[in-house]
DNA sequence: GGACCTAGATGAAAGGTTTCATCCAGTCGA
DNA sequence: TCGACTGGATGAAACCTTTCATCTAGGTCC
């Protein structure tokens, strides 16, 4: 073990050339001569030189680096745009931090700023209250911030989301062409605007079929958990026969897991005692025993995208701020069918 | 914006003190006067002064920040580990980043050689190759690296993993328990250390309860995804009732959920006509439709452990290298009973 | 009143990389 | 032979923070 890194200079010395030599071998090698080159690299070689980031970024001013701050980790949707974010910023060879906040908002302040200190190009964020104030101060000391998967009033940001009322229309007139009259839907906390999106979409599609908002029932959920779904499956259930909803749209799909799953303990046949209907088309949706209809987003897309826009930002002092909107999809399998 | 971020030296400015000053506010503020450290901090708050993290490193050399370079994003017994890691990480108010290989030995290279570059105080991985020489060549040139969730041969690293073959005996075990003698196991491809520690598990289960080495009939996959599952189950069905297996020890719960998935499809009941077990326990295993028996790992747990080893690596040059490894609990649920 | 302390403030130096103006030694043309 | 040019190489300066030896002013004690 060395007692401390190479450096450059430390490099130069042994190859018997300038310092600013090796930084040219690094940085612009066809300045060097082919002899000099070689006689550098060997050096670099020997010596086990490992670049510097941390200078070379102080030097550059900025971190060559994005940083995507998520939501919930052990959802496999954030997963999943992470991934999308990860091929965009590979293709600009950038590196990627994916920092998780847990939901909890205090954590994801901790991280922002010391993704600020780090001078990263920028912050892709699906931020646990999208009106929070931090997201305005950090674009305004000049690290561009993305709004992924939410949306926000105002023109400050550029943001990446998917049409919540068009998914739930989707999801509720499916249900209805089926037949059912009598929908539950389930999802909460109600604060979150997906989920007052979502059972606006589904009133809508009532609304078009021409039947009344009491033909959806709502639900409440205090998270959307499958441990919460299952709650909200043991509610449901214990309703007498003639009042319980003959089909389900629940606000996510962990819910939908957890409400299958509680049915089927309770010998509750899918989808002929109760369809159901998920949210987000996780893989684990079409994984599951009786393969859930989703209404699918397009995770990769909207994490690639975002990471455009961030990029676009970054590098354009005037740039217009865009709110991308992509279109969902329902995806119909064995849960209603 | 600011056409260039303030520094120490602008706060200092501002605040009508010497730069050393202002350091001192942010880093011995026991040495500052109550007067001049107020001061100091309203010229921060005026100039929106943030720290510049990449000097700091320079100079201290290292930066604060651990990073996990996950095998599989998109199997969530990661992001649990992850998630363990970070509470560690976060105890010592270390930064923690992910990065995901996604089973790609040449992205798993890349991001090695940012982390060195970045100076991180240690790398955390659960490798493509458990034998791969760059795991080497960090730890001699002072980046410590612990590996998590694999082993490797010699005293080289520190490790931290869980015992493979107690839980495949666990598994198999139970199997046997409950009568069955004609028991699949699934799991591929053969290289991993983890499938076949498993099979040697379930082995020596059946050798324990006298039986013989034919009543585990091996069905081979090509990755431990579901989809893979799925297709074993086809397999499996396909064959003639008389010659089909009573239980099937899948390899992970991947597998298991997917297989599960095709033989609901295919009118099977789980458990009458086959019982299931899975391997890791993760979260979706406990919400399948028909819960899943499953043996635990100690996932946050282990990523904890890993942290704390790598910590003490980092501080303690003259460090022994220590081989954790936990032990794996069998969580029987209705998949198999 | 002088010696001694102490709390507080100072500013130069160091850390590794990149850039850029400068320099050097050949080469070519006239 | 001289001047102009060129491909290469050079090294000082800048990026920002932290540390540490040094300095100052005010207070205490005899």
């Amino acid at each position: 073990m060395t007692i401390r890194a190479a450096s450059v200079k430390d490099v130069a010395a042994r190859a018997g050339v300038s310092l600013g030599t090796v930084s040219n071998v690094l940085n612009r090698p066809d300045r060097v001569s082919v002899q000099t080159k070689a006689r550098v690299e060997a050096a670099m070689a020997e010596l086990g030189f490992v670049r510097n980031e941390s200078a070379r970024q102080l030097r550059a001013g900025r971190s060559s680096a994005l940083a995507y701050v998520m939501l919930d980790g052990s959802n496999p949707f954030f997963a999943d745009v992470a991934h999308g974010i990860e091929q965009a910023a590979e293709a600009q060879d950038l590196s990627l931090f994916t920092c998780n906040s847990n939901n909890r908002a205090e954590r994801e302040t901790v991280y922002l700023n010391r993704l600020e200190e780090q001078r990263v190009q920028g912050i892709l964020i699906t931020p646990v209250n999208p009106d929070a104030e931090a997201l305005d101060e950090l674009p305004r000391r000049g690290t561009p911030v993305v709004i992924v998967d939410r949306t926000r009033g105002g023109n400050t940001h550029c943001s990446v989301a998917v049409d919540d009322v068009l998914g739930g229309e989707l999801a509720a007139r499916h249900l209805i062409e089926l037949g059912h009259r009598h929908i539950a839907y389930i999802g909460g906390p109600d604060p979150l605007g997906q989920v007052r999106d979502r059972r606006r979409g589904a009133h809508k599609a009532l609304a078009d079929a021409g039947l009344g908002p009491e033909h959806l029932v709502d639900i409440g959920t205090e998270a959307l958990t499958v441990d919460e779904g299952r709650k909200a499956g043991e509610r449901l259930v214990g309703r007498p026969a003639s009042s319980r909803p003959t089909a389900a749209f629940c606000a996510n799909d962990l819910l939908a897991l957890g409400l299958l799953q509680q049915c089927v303990a309770l010998r509750m046949s899918i989808p002929d005692d109760l369809a159901i209907v998920g949210y987000d088309d996780i893989d684990f949706a079409a994984a599951a025993a009786v393969p859930l209809t989703s209404v699918r987003q397009p995770r990769r897309e909207l994490g690639r995208r975002a990471a455009e826009l961030l990029l676009a930002e970054a590098t354009d002092p005037q740039h217009e701020h865009e709110q991308v909107v992509f279109t969902p999809e329902l995806v119909v399998r064995g849960s209603t069918r």
